[in-house]
DNA sequence: TCAAAACATGAATAAATATTCATATTTTTA
DNA sequence: TAAAAATATGAATATTTATTCATGTTTTGA
């Protein structure tokens, strides 16, 4: 049954996240994770090969959720309106989530990273780069190095959001969606 | 002899982070840092109890030497002042030696972290609210929540750092420091 | 110069953790 | 509804990795 097998492998996902946000990648082991799921670590292996594939399988899954999903949609909307869309839904889904960051960041150099899991990286930084070549083409963003505006605004989003996580009393409310993004924006903007 | 015992230190712990570069703090293994260091694995026990107490005298040593070590020293300038010197500082320290971030950043979430080296961390990111918070008074900031600001600068320059070093090209000349700084400082600047 | 102390080695052992598998339970199918 | 198939269990086993220790080497100090 296709559901069940769905809901399980949920389980051990969020299960997997929880904990990295916990131990880091360092600190996960298999038993735990099947503790964390409420099933037998056994169970584990009926769904993933070995705790390689596991991690592998929850990587890939999340690279394909984050922003990049999203690039079609908005691609002929001017550049200001896609950075701040893309600002809006990383920012919510990362707070949402954050352990979502230290799981990627820290798998991404781990030693049972695949190879195709680590190309997927490169994949949504092209993209970034190239809007922000077009938005100096149309004279909206400073004309500085796209590694470097990159850097600001990924580097941004990944530190505010953690803080936002690690402060139990502080919510991501849309004041603070915008304010950030303004602030962000200020910074790249011509 | 206390030179040789420091040399000796110093060669495991530049180990280490090399490893860490490669590898994560998920990947590291006794054997390996004693590999890398060219010593017996059984040496690495003369000097540390444990690998739970390696990592944390590494952990220690990194956060002392990190941007609070020269705090006392510029506190007297101008706050842009001050802020430029930490940035140059940093930047370079962490270009030099990336591995300095992703163990810190690792290991401060990883289970064998003791709570001396948990409280440490914390006392950088007060003494940079604390500037920023003169910075507003004397109206050289942005009126904005300090934890945006912080977020934006330290998420920039470590993110920054980090795509330095992983392009083999790139070398931080003086010139990308300044530049780096301009657009940080553009971005929090009232 | 030589014995004692300190330091270093790496194979052997212990400890931690991944994985298997005999058995039990639940779901599917005819 | 009953047998077959699929799923789940967790104690037992295998594997990986940390740590020890008997032995060898270097340094120190009288």
């Amino acid at each position: 049954m296709i559901e069940k097998t769905e809901y399980r492998l949920n389980q051990i996902f969020t299960a997997t996240l929880n904990l990295t946000g916990k131990v880091g990648i360092a600190g996960l082991k298999m038993s735990d994770i099947a503790k964390e799921a409420k099933i037998a670590s056994g169970t584990l292996y009926i769904y993933f090969k070995s705790k390689e594939e596991l991690l592998n399988a929850l990587y890939y899954k999340l690279q394909r959720e984050s922003a990049p999903a999203i690039v079609d949609t908005i691609s002929h909307l001017p550049i200001n309106i896609q950075l701040y869309k893309m600002w809006h839904i990383a920012l919510k889904r990362l707070v949402e989530d954050n352990m979502r960051i230290i799981f990627l960041e820290q798998f991404l150099i781990s030693p049972l990273i695949s190879d195709t899991n680590k190309n997927l990286d490169i994949k949504f930084k092209n993209y970034l780069k190239e809007l922000l070549d077009k938005g100096k083409k149309e004279n909206l963003i400073k004309d500085i190095d796209s590694q470097m505006l990159i850097s600001l605004i990924i580097g941004f989003i990944r530190t505010y959001s953690t803080y936002l996580v690690n402060e139990k009393e502080s919510i991501l409310t849309d004041d603070l969606v915008d304010k950030s993004f303004a602030l962000c924006w200020q910074a790249i903007e011509k």
